[in-house]
DNA sequence: GCCGAGAATGAACCCACGTTCATTCTCGGC
DNA sequence: GCCGAGAATGAACGTGGGTTCATTCTCGGC
């Protein structure tokens, strides 16, 4: 009378996985519940529940709860700098303009902008004036993030005619992206990717107007 | 041996006052507790203990701490949204860049970017997605925030030599502004108002030439 | 001066949530 | 096939925190 399936849906059968599997599966049900329900009232009976795991597993490898949300957030930053670090420190694009559109499009593609992810962004920046631990992260993650903006933007700035303020610019562009990212949060029916995609790009021609072509 | 001192510092008398005077008190309060501790923590406790007043207090006044929390996002928008509408509305500006350069002037004012008020702002703003009332607020806000400048803008628009995008700069002007906040607020070593203020108004000019004079 | 309305207090209550831990189960090595 | 390591479970525990309410206090009207 066993019913055979492969994810064990109403099956008793407790499955041992490895660790790194169950911390990524516990981090990805968090992400969906602070979506769900806000970071100040995510519980770990939820957090479990979402994960279709049991209560104690998530002390088990996490110990704490706090240390389940640092993993958390860390988990988002790390993925988006990956993914940012990808194109900008990659050798194989043709030209800088080149590379500042892929930049352009990855910022604002599907996999960055939905509305889970940018959620558990925003959620963390809010707590992060008093937590010194979240504060930290996020620093240290804008920071990665604008060093190697800056540096196109140095490359890009070389080609223009007139003289360019790479530090204003490049301080201008994050700040810009940081707006569009929350306006797409906080009234999607009123941006969307599109949009904010056109605004950055208006943005980028202003200052950079050999990119035009 | 009854000290007589204007705010009862140790003295034991109760104080009556008006239910306006002890709601007000609470809010700024509650403010000074969520730029301390971040909203996910903040207790009744602490907030009635940093109004200097009893226990049941909060619940008399707002019945439940989730109507004081609204309260408090509401007091917040509502003294933004006044401080920029009595200088869009205003009539005696003998020019439409004076009024920009007063709207600037006003969004990196030290009362605007006080670190206790944009550490609330970003705390509500975080919560935003999971919470349909701070959502409404919030939207609300801002949508009210982005009609004036739109306006503002349509008028500069029309000074221009070239055609100008109103909506789109509407859009990243606020984004913009949103952004640099958010910077303000998590890296103050790294940004300042001084500095904020350079990088929206080099957006502007490039914008609006015109007002560079 | 007295009284009623309602402002203010803070001890007590109760529940939700994080954490613990005894127990059960799985798997790899021998 | 047996055994030990350790992964997984979930009932139970303790506590922190929101809310209640009986009581006390203040003030304005008469």
């Amino acid at each position: 009378m066993q019913t055979k399936t492969i994810d064990s849906v109403a099956g008793k059968k407790r499955v041992i996985l490895p660790r790194a599997v169950r911390r990524q599966q516990l981090i990805l049900a968090t992400m969906r519940c602070i979506s769900k329900v806000g970071l100040s009232s995510v519980t770990m009976a939820q957090v479990t529940k979402e994960a279709g795991l049991s209560r104690g597993i998530a002390n088990l490898h996490f110990e704490r709860k706090e240390n389940l949300l640092i993993e958390t957030l860390r988990f988002v930053t790390d993925e988006y700098n990956r993914g940012q670090a990808d194109i900008l420190n990659a050798a194989n694009f043709s030209s800088a303009s080149e590379q500042l559109a892929a930049l352009v499009q990855f910022q604002f593609s599907r996999s960055v902008t939905e509305a889970t992810k940018m959620a558990v962004w925003f959620a963390f920046y809010g707590e992060a004036t008093s937590r010194p631990t979240y504060q930290k992260i996020c620093a240290d993650s804008d920071a990665r993030a604008a060093r190697s903006v800056r540096a196109l933007f140095t490359q890009l700035g070389a080609m223009q005619q007139a003289a360019v303020n790479v530090g204003a610019v490049t301080d201008g562009y994050i700040a810009l992206i940081d707006g569009l990212w929350l306006n797409l949060l906080l009234a999607p029916k009123k941006m969307t990717r599109a949009k904010a995609k056109r605004v950055a790009w208006t943005f980028l021609e202003g200052v950079f107007p050999s990119i035009k072509a």
